[in-house]
DNA sequence: ACGATGATGAAC
DNA sequence: TTCATCATCGTA
């Protein structure tokens, strides 16, 4: 099997050109000699200082430093008292922007993406790599732009309706 | 439908 | 220092 692991620069792009390219390739999971690839199913683009929807419109806090780092790398954070979020870093140093995973093969819903993969926050800022344990494959699967569905992202009503609108969620139909 | 559960930022 | 708000999920 034809396998790439991706790096920064295919995560130093537009946010949403990644969002819409990780349909269709793998996230890797590794924990002591046990690795598991699911494909990458669903995803939203928070994309740039202006996103209202993205936290990273607050400005540069601690929660949100690394949406501001390297692409490529893993933004991790804990939400609804609950949920970690699963993300990767896009674009240029100081950009604020990245792509939240929100499905996988057979797992729909980020928190549970988290859980299933033992995700938490000693991921946060690390890069994307088979060093840290969490990577993304390509694996020569190829996606047809007609079985990419577009919509507005989930739970972002907060951000008004310029932002709530945009069409930054990404879902791959079966 | 709503409660669990806690970090965050904004208000006070 | 308190408070409402959340990129949610499970149970109902």
């Amino acid at each position: 099997m034809r396998r790439r692991v991706l790096g920064k620069k295919f995560f130093d792009e537009p946010t949403l050109d990644v969002a819409r390219s990780l349909l269709g390739k793998y996230m890797v999971r590794r924990r002591g000699k046990t690795e598991k690839a699911y494909m990458i199913t669903e995803v939203e683009a928070y994309d740039g200082p202006r996103d209202k929807a993205s936290h990273a419109s607050h400005g540069r806090t601690p929660r949100v430093e690394v949406m501001f780092g390297e692409a490529g790398k893993l933004f991790v954070y804990f939400t609804y008292g609950m949920h970690w979020m699963l993300n990767v870093v896009t674009g240029p140093k100081d950009y604020p922007a990245a792509v939240l995973v929100r499905g996988v093969e057979g797992i729909n819903g980020p928190g549970r993406v988290t859980k299933k993969l033992l995700v938490d926050k000693k991921l946060n800022g690390k890069k994307a790599a088979p060093s840290s344990g969490l990577w993304f494959e390509d694996r020569g699967i190829a996606i047809r732009r007609s079985a990419i569905s577009r919509t507005s992202r989930i739970g972002v009503s907060y951000a008004g309706s310029y932002w709530a609108s945009r069409k930054y969620r990404f879902v791959l139909s079966v």
